[in-house]
DNA sequence: GCCGTTTTCGGCCCGACTGTTTTCAGTCG
């Protein structure tokens, strides 16, 4: 069984949280956390690592780099277990209450035994906690709508296109130029937990406003406001225009970022929040009205907020060094989209008309092989009208449709199409669309046959994620990517904000290989085109400059390219 | 438990808000 980054960051973390239960020293906790999130975020896994490596990781010292081994080899590790023996373990079900964090587990386990959110909740209906000191009546209410609401919704995440409507609901509500929208919404990422604003108007004077777009309002303030709106957390946090540049980036984040940020404040003598940046020796506040003021201030480049995670680019705008990122304008066309043909709502020629519309040079219309029944997908005889018809509307559009196809990678690795027919068109994305469950060795494998096929120029949605539906499959991403760099093979960023495949992290690794990106919508409806703006941003977030990014090629140089 | 061109010991990001309190603890982001 393999042992993935993941198994071992939630080791970790439930590490983390049953120390905190048990009222261990905050910093060993805090350890244990960082190193959680520090292997949860590395884009290749650890599991063959030896402990000097490990260590090697900042973040990770000799304690828990053995701790790392000991899961690899057993699953576990015997502190873990040590600690959890002595923990009922519905206990922990009970920190992902909003407003109950470790201490009040521990005490409502310790004075009144509760074990679970079921027992929390008999003890709040019967009043038994407001007798606890520290405790009251609001405490027990709060208590009870935060069962409420852990029991009506596990609170997914947001897609990109969900975070836009409730953004878009929202922003009618506030002043041009005075907000901006921070969180990790701004940072691009492919999905989102909330969405955090900042508003450069004072509260008296905006929240009218903000309470007609809201469903519900749930606290306000002074200094910030959160509201519910179209069913999703929306903060606002005020902002005086002088101190708006370090609230835009305190709340941009990431945390992590924000942390090494204000350690590097730190070092300089200084401290860092959200109001500005003191000296930490003579006092007074200096004032930030941009986030370009403070980089400076602190002698380092502007970091673009899909960058700011915490993934080296602190060193990198520290020396001068920042990576240059692909930009929409260097865009020239999709590179996967879907016709009337098969499942698409346009025809040819409307395709060459919104491609036209976007200003785009090309579009790869990639219509599904005859083997996924469910779209009526194309034979190697559809596809050979297909091609006629595709010159016809090329000779009538200036956005030219490069002919292509999505064809299905089978369960055994083989294409959905023979070789002769794939041979005769300008480039060829192979995806998987059946057989998800396939174990993680025959899953590479079976990437790994596609990827080696002369005919196949991109990997399409390559994890095949779908938010909220359906988890990445099992694969060996480092292996993948090799192959595709010895083969020259491209991997997709599916942009569609179902997919985002694939994800950031993935992009990097690539890339730093050398393994081309393309970009493309999947779209099958003329909405869709828009998403590209979608893969644009998790490919800036990958670290991909326009070399990396096949979108960026014009059309008769991507054309040698595959041929 | 982690970390280090000022440190191998003694620090570890910082503030808002709530509910419980007469000055603070806990939680959250």
């Amino acid at each position: 069984m393999d042992i993935t980054n993941r198994f071992i960051a939630e080791k970790l973390n439930l590490m983390g949280q049953l120390l905190e239960i048990r009222g261990e020293n905050v910093f060993k906790i805090r350890a244990f956390y960082r190193a959680a999130d520090v292997i949860d975020r590395m884009g290749s896994p650890v599991e063959g690592l030896d402990e000097t490596a490990l260590s090697s990781i900042s973040g990770i010292g000799k304690a828990i780099a053995a701790k790392i081994r000991e899961i690899v080899k057993t699953g576990t590790f015997e502190e873990l277990e040590e600690v959890r023996s002595g923990i009922p373990e519905p206990l922990i079900e009970l920190l992902s209450l909003e407003g109950v964090g470790p201490k009040t587990v521990s005490t409502l386990w310790k004075k009144l035994n509760v074990q679970s959110i079921d027992d929390l909740e008999r003890e709040a209906r019967n009043h038994r906690i407001r007798a606890l000191k520290g405790f009251g009546e609001k405490k027990e209410e709060g208590f009870m709508k935060a069962i409420a609401i852990h029991r009506e919704q596990s609170t997914g995440r947001m897609t990109r296109a969900e975070a836009d409507r409730v953004v878009g609901r929202v922003t009618p509500a506030l002043h041009p130029g005075t907000f901006e929208v921070a969180g990790s919404y701004r940072r691009g990422k492919s999905s989102v937990g909330d969405i955090d604003i900042v508003l450069s108007e004072s509260a008296s004077s905006i929240n009218p406003d903000l309470r007609r777009v809201a469903d519900e309002i749930i606290d306000v303030g002074e200094k910030k406001t959160s509201l519910k709106v179209l069913g999703r957390r929306v903060d606002v946090r005020f902002s005086r225009p002088g101190q708006f540049g370090s609230m835009l980036l305190y709340l941009t984040g990431s945390k992590a970022f924000n942390i090494k940020l204000r350690e590097i404040a730190i070092g300089k003598g200084y401290k860092l929040n959200e109001y500005g940046i003191e000296d930490r020796s003579r006092g007074g506040l200096r004032e930030f009205a941009t986030e370009e003021e403070l980089f400076s201030f602190l002698g380092m480049d502007y970091v673009v907020p899909e960058l700011r995670e915490d993934w080296g680019e602190v060193e990198r705008a520290v020396a001068h060094t920042l990576p240059e990122l692909v930009t929409d304008r260097e865009i020239r066309g999709d590179l996967h989209v879907h016709s009337s043909w098969t499942d698409g709502k346009l025809s040819l020629p409307e395709l060459a008309q919104a491609g036209d519309e976007k200003g785009y040079e090309y579009l790869l219309c990639s219509d599904h092989s005859a083997t996924l029944g469910i779209s009526h997908g194309l034979d190697e005889k559809s596809l050979k009208s297909q091609a006629h018809e595709v010159e016809l509307v090329n000779r009538a559009s200036s956005c030219q449709i490069i002919h292509g196809i999505e064809v299905d990678i089978m369960a055994d690795g083989s294409l959905g199409l023979e070789s002769r027919a794939l041979a005769e068109l300008d480039l060829v994305i192979a995806s998987v669309h059946s057989g998800f469950t396939q174990d993680r060795d025959v899953m590479t494998r079976r990437l790994i046959s596609a990827i080696e096929n002369e005919n196949v120029d991109i990997i399409g949605h390559p994890t095949g994620r779908i938010m909220g539906r359906r988890q990445p499959v099992a694969i060996d991403m480092d292996r993948v990517i090799d192959r595709a760099r010895e083969t020259g093979t491209a991997l997709e960023c599916n942009a569609s904000p179902h997919r985002l495949d694939l994800d950031d992290l993935h992009i990097r690794e690539a890339c730093l290989k050398g393994v081309r990106i393309a970009i493309g919508t999947d779209a099958h409806d003329p909405s869709e085109f828009g998403n590209i703006g979608y893969g644009l941003l998790i490919c800036r977030r990958g670290w991909a400059g326009p070399g990396d990014v096949l979108n960026t090629l014009h059309r008769n140089e991507l054309l040698e390219w595959a041929s």
